[in-house]
DNA sequence: GTCCAGGGTGAAA
DNA sequence: TTTCACCCTGGA
């Protein structure tokens, strides 16, 4: 590489002091499905601009990839990254708890994520009995269908505007792959399109009424809600469960095995309160990897890595 | 080739 | 409270 590239690269990119974030888990976890690895970091979209995200060791940087200036990137990326979260009280709090302190110092870079309300609810609609892979290809492709192009790579596109999926309509969600939640999603974006529905309020409100307006739409349980209510509605003591997540809470928490969804949530909430969604993340990232790691044939050990996080 | 599960939800029993 | 259809894709 010569110099003046270098310098050119450099130039262009802002750094964002948000202590270390891991890119990885954080973008690639299950909270967000268009964030794609890319030489250096992460390759993807927040709002109308897009980016390439690296890691640096006490922040993240970020460069353009949409041609347009760094003004107001560093204030966009820091809030999609959590700033405003306790993460540093849940850290104290929980750095000898069972199951989340090994979790804490195996991956202190975890973060929650404060997506666009509207992506992050067509997003977990998506996620119906479906897995990671697909929803991310759903996702991807339904941007790129009818989303606008903002940069240079096909993956550089807004997420499309409520408007514009009332527009196709069911039937080409359908033949994007999207399968019976098609509908559901149509229903989504009429009511947010209309104006019935708006999102950006329910960030004021409190979790039992967001919670309830969320699920009053056709196609939205309890699970699809508590992950809008998490990633996007600022709702730090939403509770996701799934039945990965109802078997950490059978096996550090000793709650009934049998225990439904719906009280399982109901206990974290009042035992975790508004670190709720942060414990809930620490322990997904960790169900996850061990499960992984079965996979493997080997086993998931959180303490066998460098008490700094730096893996 | 078949079978099955994947961060669910709504409707009917 | 429990059961089942709903779509579809990748891996076993």
């Amino acid at each position: 590489m010569n110099t003046a590239a270098k310098v050119i690269s450099s130039g262009e990119s802002v750094f964002i002091p948000t202590g270390y974030v891991d890119l990885k888990a954080t973008l690639d976890g299950g909270q967000v499905f268009r964030w794609w690895s890319d030489i250096g970091g992460f390759r993807g979209v927040i709002g109308q601009r897009a980016m390439l995200l690296s890691e640096t060791s006490n922040g993240v940087s970020a460069r353009p990839v949409d041609g347009k200036s760094l003004n107001g990137l560093r204030r966009l990326v820091s809030d999609y990254l959590g700033q405003q979260q306790d993460l540093v009280g849940f850290q104290k709090r929980f750095s000898d708890d069972p199951c989340l302190g090994p979790a804490l110092r195996g991956y202190p870079g975890l973060r929650i994520l404060r997506q666009e309300p509207w992506e992050c609810l067509f997003s977990f609609i998506c996620s119906a009995t479906s897995n990671i892979p697909r929803i991310k290809r759903n996702v991807g492709t339904v941007a790129e269908t009818l989303g606008d192009v903002i940069g240079t790579g096909s993956r550089d596109v807004s997420f499309p505007r409520p408007e514009m999926i009332t527009d196709a309509g069911e039937q080409c969600l359908r033949d994007l792959g999207l399968g019976f939640r098609a509908k559901y999603l149509v229903f989504a974006a009429e009511s947010v399109a209309s104006g019935e529905l708006n999102l950006n309020d329910l960030r004021k409100e409190s979790f039992a009424y967001a919670r309830r307006v969320l699920t009053d739409l056709h196609g939205v349980g309890e699970k699809i809600a508590d992950c809008v209510l998490a990633f996007s509605l600022d709702k730090t003591e939403s509770f996701i469960v799934d039945r990965h997540i109802l078997r950490a809470l059978h096996k550090w928490y000793d709650l009934p095995e049998k225990a439904s969804h719906s009280y399982a949530a109901d206990w974290a909430r009042d035992y975790f309160g508004d670190h709720a969604a942060l414990a809930n993340q620490y322990m997904f990232h960790r169900e996850r990897l061990a499960r992984r790691a079965k996979d493997w044939g080997g086993q998931h050990i959180s303490r066998a890595l460098p008490e700094d996080g730096r893996y």
